[in-house]
DNA sequence: GCTGATTTGTTGTTTATCCAACACATTTAA
DNA sequence: TTAAATGTGTTGGATAAACAACAAATCAGC
């Protein structure tokens, strides 16, 4: 999966500065760091994030890519099935995110969140409906990953919009029912 | 003082190396600390360290120094007079740093540790004599910071010994006149 | 004792990082 | 508007760190 073989240097200082970023975001909005802030914090030289990042907005991506990835877990899983317990868990890892996003402060950068969010939970939907299903057509696996991290996370938008009055759990119960079951018993199709 | 012209990548690579010292050494004991968790917990080369220090008993004793001498905030004590209230501070500060270091069970090291208190004592004390009474003997100023430092590193045990029943501050305070009456108004030595 | 495993130091070569420039864009204040 | 200051992104040459391999010391169990 991962290459054995990259300079330590290289995962040492990526994480160097991924460090210095989370920091930095907890005390500053995202508009109000630069480069330099991140370089003097990770203790590096500029021109060494530019080795490693295209550019700040890069580093957001690929930052909140990897926090995501560490907080959906995702050996875990990849090793369990596509189910309404998967979809609940899933669903409150990504709306606790938010939370910590929000007071983070990156207002004006939903749009990339939103993105990062939806490509993280479409990439393992389509791992978990690959091994699930490995004699269906990968293209409609993709699509149904698709449809799926569109669906998570429009309902974690529409539970932040009503102001979180209820709990994460109780709220997505309500439609997985029906997710799920176009997932699980329907499974005539292509089969 | 400081040589102004550092590669950057020494002082982040000590930086490493030390704070994995420390947290190492809060969770086992010095003897069971090889240069192998210390350089995996910094996350660089088993070669890199030997770089930086001789062995790791030379990173015992500078990561030491270095502790001590930010818990000295030796800026401070070296722009103040040497009189009662800063020997109580400085007593304070060591009694806390060795509570702090018998947390972190260096058994068995306590003559490294007693020589790196002294050596950073000595130094300061004699940084303020020096001040102090500039016109005055280098060499007995230098012998009065020595003994000034074995006695408040011989304070501190004897404070220890008696099981820290009395705060360090009332405890120094008894004797911390008949060592300034010395110091402070018998200023007719070599004057 | 002995054997295998682990740790300690050392060395030559390769590579990631540093640095000092540089041009260009953006902001700030006069 | 202009000028000074600050931030962005790039480059070539210098250097610290990584790596692999090594001998020697230390420690474990037999």
């Amino acid at each position: 999966m991962t290459q054995s073989k990259v300079d330590p240097r290289i995962l040492r200082t990526r994480k160097l500065i991924m460090d210095a970023f989370i920091e930095l975001s907890e005390k500053k909005e995202f508009k109000d760091i630069t480069v330099k802030d991140i370089t003097a914090e990770a203790m590096i030289n500029r021109a060494t994030f530019y080795y490693h990042f295209e550019d700040i907005y890069d580093l957001l991506d690929k930052s909140l890519s990897e926090v995501l990835l560490v907080n959906l877990n995702c050996d875990t899983y990849q090793n369990s099935e596509l189910n309404e317990e998967v979809l609940i868990s899933v669903f409150k890892v990504i709306t606790n995110f938010q939370r910590s996003l929000s007071n983070r402060c990156h207002r004006g950068y939903e749009d990339t969140i939103a993105r990062i969010i939806r490509e993280q939970l479409e990439f393992i939907f389509y791992k978990m409906l690959l091994k699930q299903r490995p004699a269906d057509d990968e293209q409609a696996l993709k699509l149904t990953a698709v449809m799926l991290s569109w669906g998570i996370y429009g309902a974690s938008v529409e539970w932040r919009r009503k102001g979180d009055e209820v709990q994460p759990e109780t709220f997505i119960k309500s439609a997985v029912p029906y997710i799920i079951s176009g997932i699980d018993s329907n499974s005539k199709i292509n089969g």
